[in-house]
DNA sequence: ACAATATGTCAGCTATGTTGACATATTTTT
DNA sequence: AAAAATATGTCAACATAGCTGACATATTGT
């Protein structure tokens, strides 16, 4: 009974029946809010002392898990445009928490690394969430983890290239 | 290696205390992101058609699943401001997607309610979001849903009341 | 040389969040 | 009945973080 949902198809609009077809997952879209929302709330309380919103926090975050990444690449994991970009990467710049290198074979990139202080950063706001993962895994069951994961890539658009 | 991750341990790096506690969820952190910015951008194509942004959508979202709410239970769920709210709530009442009742017993209140077009709409917009949801669903294995409800419920920070 | 690319920056707009103050109608308390 | 509290609406002003389009600079590729 797990994988038939996803069959919406039935072009025939059953008179009399109106059966699964209809079936909106109101329920998880909710809690999937609810999570998201409270998720997210976690490190506001860090970011706002140091005059940073949940903008810095995911360039910071990426930044430091993929060292060395390029503006480019981190326009395109954002999704996000260029001056939306700049002005909270400027910012962080300004603040000592990221610094860039000219790209070693393409001198036109700016390959961006977390500084010390960045790093610092990134973790103090990554420890709340990922505290309230463990506690959300932790009471859903053993195994959970897994296939949290496996749920969580399915809902993200598969990529073309 | 999958589904034992969760234990943090790897112990080594510490000198001889602590050892758990420093392991940060990057990995699920990371899939929650991807996965709500992908789920939220669903609608976003409908939405655009009528001058709605996805304020709108989750007041329609709450009002169409819970006919007769009111403005008060709306800024609790939606955890904005009174004039937040205002703004788009005014928007979907002019535009005739939802409408108030003066509450019956306590005539201060306004009841809200969808409009047969808001159900319309509300419908339309979880549609995509739905069908996303049952297709990870499939993808990660039977009895995920179940596990997924659990993990997202756990996310969630508990009410006090 | 010229074209394309990676980045930076300027100006201005929009959506959605915020605060604080105050008005109105209604209900509750004194 | 008068006063206080409550639910809602609204005004003014502001902040954050998106957006577009245009253009400048340095560098690389043709």
């Amino acid at each position: 009974m797990a994988g038939q949902a996803n069959k919406k198809a039935d072009a025939d609009t059953s008179p009399a029946g109106t059966d699964i077809t209809d079936a909106v997952d109101f329920e998880i879209i909710e809690l999937f809010f609810f999570a998201y929302r409270d998720f997210t709330s976690d490190p506001d309380v860090i970011l706002e002392k140091r005059g940073f919103g949940r903008a810095h926090h995911r360039v910071l975050h990426f930044v430091d898990r993929e060292p060395g990444m390029t503006v480019a690449d981190l326009l395109d994991t954002l999704r996000i445009t260029k001056q939306s970009l700049a002005r909270v990467l400027k910012q962080l710049i300004d603040s000592g928490y990221i610094h860039q290198v000219a790209g070693p074979e393409d001198r036109r990139q700016r390959k961006l690394y977390t500084t010390k202080e960045g790093k610092t950063l990134a973790r103090a706001l990554a420890e709340p969430q990922s505290r309230r993962i463990a506690e959300a895994l932790a009471k859903t069951g053993p195994g959970a983890r897994d296939t949290i994961k496996r749920f969580l890539a399915g809902m993200k658009t598969a990529e073309e290239n």
